[in-house]
DNA sequence: CTAGGGTTAG
């Protein structure tokens, strides 16, 4: 049965063969010199064990490649490579110092080699990135019938997940499984993170459920995977639940939960946990302070994120990347470029290609048109070639702009692949500026792109349908109902007394949905009164315009503040998350909601901020 | 002697 399996993993994970490559080993590059082999020689006399005990720790003493490289030849000319411990140790350490090809010369020499020799091997090759060897080697461990170890697997599983090799990472599954191994908590771990960073979120959940005993790093990893797919509400309450089990999370798990917090946007839960995090006086260090950095802006308050900025002793490119964005989310431009004018002050620093996209991100939400492109051309001086993203931004901001024509072209000439973001900042232009055939094209690319996505038939059909093309409305709709696809839902999130409050459109499941209904009933009309008039080109529906105006006045958005006028008190900030972009009609609602309500609304949408205050918004007519 | 989980964009 086994070993039915192990000849179906073989067929089924080897792609290609590839032969060993090999090198000459740093140990050939040394002579012996007189003292070190004196030196060897003396200890000659001594037991075999305490020998084998000293070379160990002189190979751990090895700073870099060239000293393991010297302790090899000692180790040779003393014959004691047939230790296996000497071996193991000294192909170890070739491997930490990401010498490969060293070790793999050394490890074909071995005469004698134990499953630790094979695991190194391994391990290795996944830590220089190279999966591809990793699992070839692992191959070998399984053609050869050696038995599988808790050590390698975990090595082995870790490069399924990071080729994102579901296949091969559930066929070793079942190859644990079938072993009648113990159901080993290292091994358990790297399978749940693997599932669930190959978007098999439900496989991961399962396995996590099974496990007879959870342990500090298959809590964490279970708590990760439910914010990486989407789900950072469940990140929180497994996190209590860790808690309440006796588990002490460490920096790592801490990093974890409070990465989950910034994907949940709630203010509320961010604040605990950093009062937690200062509570157990956690050292904040680069990781969990940049984590902190994106969890504080992410949910609203920039200041705070600022304030952990500044008390880090030691920052990286991606806590300045991180502070850059955060002030791109909240409109704030300006105090975005002075950053990086300061980050170019520091010396052995330069941005990466995502600090650029912090950048041009923050120019296109602010509406800096002449210092976004200034940015774009900048990005040649260090190297980085513009890639899809960075594209994305300058669509959005030209098209924004209402430049339109110049993003247009850059769509032409794009020397890269578009993908469907690219056309969906394109498609948002065109609809805010009422450009109907690029709107078209735009759509059409994004159903060539996503056929599956139902919101790009409903876009579509939609744009035939504000300009008479009734045919066309039918077959797109007719082409949506053959491929059987639905919509999905927007949501939208409300803050208030310190819990979340969930809506989505014509939400009538909230307890007071009939007294939200009134108040925005009621708000609706001094609104117009004030001058809002409903903008009805954003009802993605072929109805009349009297149906359009209603259907808007379910949006989820509207929902969630009517109930935020209610539920809190007179002057406190409302806090809205949304997870769509916020549609045109609904911005412009806020605008005036500021206006008249005198209460401050805070909106967050695709990781981009609205501060609607007194009838306007921070980041102007830039939505 | 060898092993699992953690930071920035979209």
């Amino acid at each position: 049965m086994l070993r039915n399996l192990r000849g179906k993993f073989l067929r089924f994970s080897s792609n290609t063969t590839t032969k060993l490559r090999f090198s000459t080993s740093s140990a050939a590059a040394y002579t012996v010199s007189d003292d070190l082999h004196e030196q060897s020689s003396e200890s000659s006399q001594a037991s075999v064990s305490r020998d084998t005990g000293d070379y160990i720790s002189a190979i751990l003493s090895c700073k870099n490649v060239i000293d393991v490289g010297k302790i090899h030849a000692q180790v040779i000319v003393n014959g004691f490579l047939q230790e296996l411990p000497v071996a193991n140790k000294l192909l170890y350490l070739y491997a930490q110092f990401r010498a490969i090809a060293d070790a793999e010369t050394l490890f074909d020499e071995m005469s004698v080699k134990d499953s630790v020799s094979w695991s190194v091997m391994v391990g290795g090759f996944a830590k220089t990135g190279d999966f591809f060897n990793c699992l070839r080697v692992f191959r070998e461990i399984v053609r050869s019938s050696l038995s599988l170890d808790n050590y390698t697997l975990p090595i082995v599983i870790r490069a399924c997940r990071e080729k994102r090799d579901s296949v091969v990472g559930g066929l070793i599954h079942e190859l644990v499984l079938k072993s009648g191994m113990d159901l080993d908590s290292y091994v358990c771990a790297a399978l749940v993170a693997m599932y669930a960073k190959c978007g098999m979120i439900d496989d991961a959940c399962k396995l996590f459920d099974q496990l007879p005993k959870r342990d500090l790093v298959t809590w964490t990893v279970m708590i990760g995977a439910y914010a990486d797919s989407g789900r950072p509400d469940e990140s929180w309450v497994l996190f209590e639940k860790m808690r309440n089990e006796g588990i002490v999370p460490d920096r790592a798990a801490i990093v974890t939960i409070v990465n989950a917090c910034a994907k949940l946007g709630a203010l509320h839960k961010a604040t605990i946990v950093h009062d937690y995090i200062r509570l157990m006086n956690f050292p904040v260090g680069v990781i969990l302070g940049t984590a902190l950095i994106d969890m504080h802006a992410k949910c609203g308050n920039v200041d705070a994120a600022r304030e952990v900025f500044d008390s880090m002793k030691e920052r990286n490119v991606i806590s300045w990347s991180a502070m850059i964005a955060a002030y791109g989310y909240h409109g704030e431009a300006r105090k975005a470029l002075e950053l990086f004018q300061m980050m170019m002050l520091e010396r052995r620093l330069s941005p990466n290609e995502i600090t650029f996209v912090s950048l041009l991100n923050s120019c296109s939400h602010a509406g800096f048109v002449e210092e976004g492109l200034e940015m774009f051309d900048l990005m040649a001086k260090y190297g980085i070639r513009p890639n899809v993203k960075h594209y994305t931004c300058m669509i959005d901001l030209l098209g924004r702009a209402g430049r339109l024509d110049e993003a247009s072209e850059m769509i032409e000439t794009l020397p890269v692949e578009k993908d469907e973001t690219l056309w969906g900042s394109f498609l948002g232009a065109c609809r805010i500026h009422k450009n109907v055939e690029m709107a078209e094209r735009a759509a059409m690319s994004l159903l060539e792109l996503q056929p599956e996505n139902s919101g790009h038939y409903i876009l579509l059909s939609n744009i035939y349908a504000n300009d008479g093309k009734w045919e066309e409305v039918a077959k797109v709709r007719n082409l949506m109902n053959q491929r059987g696809l639905k919509k999905v839902p927007g949501y939208t999130w409300i803050e208030a007394n310190n819990r979340t409050h969930r809506f989505k459109v014509g939400d009538r499941t909230h307890p007071k949905s009939k007294e939200i209904y009134e108040s925005l009933r009621d708000l609706t009309d001094k609104l117009e009164k004030a001058g809002y008039v409903p903008d009805t080109n954003f009802v993605l529906h072929d109805v009349d315009e009297e149906v359009k105006v209603g259907m808007l006045s379910l949006h989820s958005e509207k929902l969630a503040l009517a109930f935020g006028l209610i539920a809190t008190p007179e002057g406190s900030l409302l806090r809205i998350t949304k997870n769509l972009r916020v549609c045109g009609d609904c911005h412009s609602f806020f605008k005036f909601a500021s206006l008249v309500t005198r209460r401050e609304v805070v909106v967050r949408d695709a990781n981009r901020f609205h501060c609607f205050k007194e009838g306007s918004c921070s980041c102007g007519d830039y939505w």
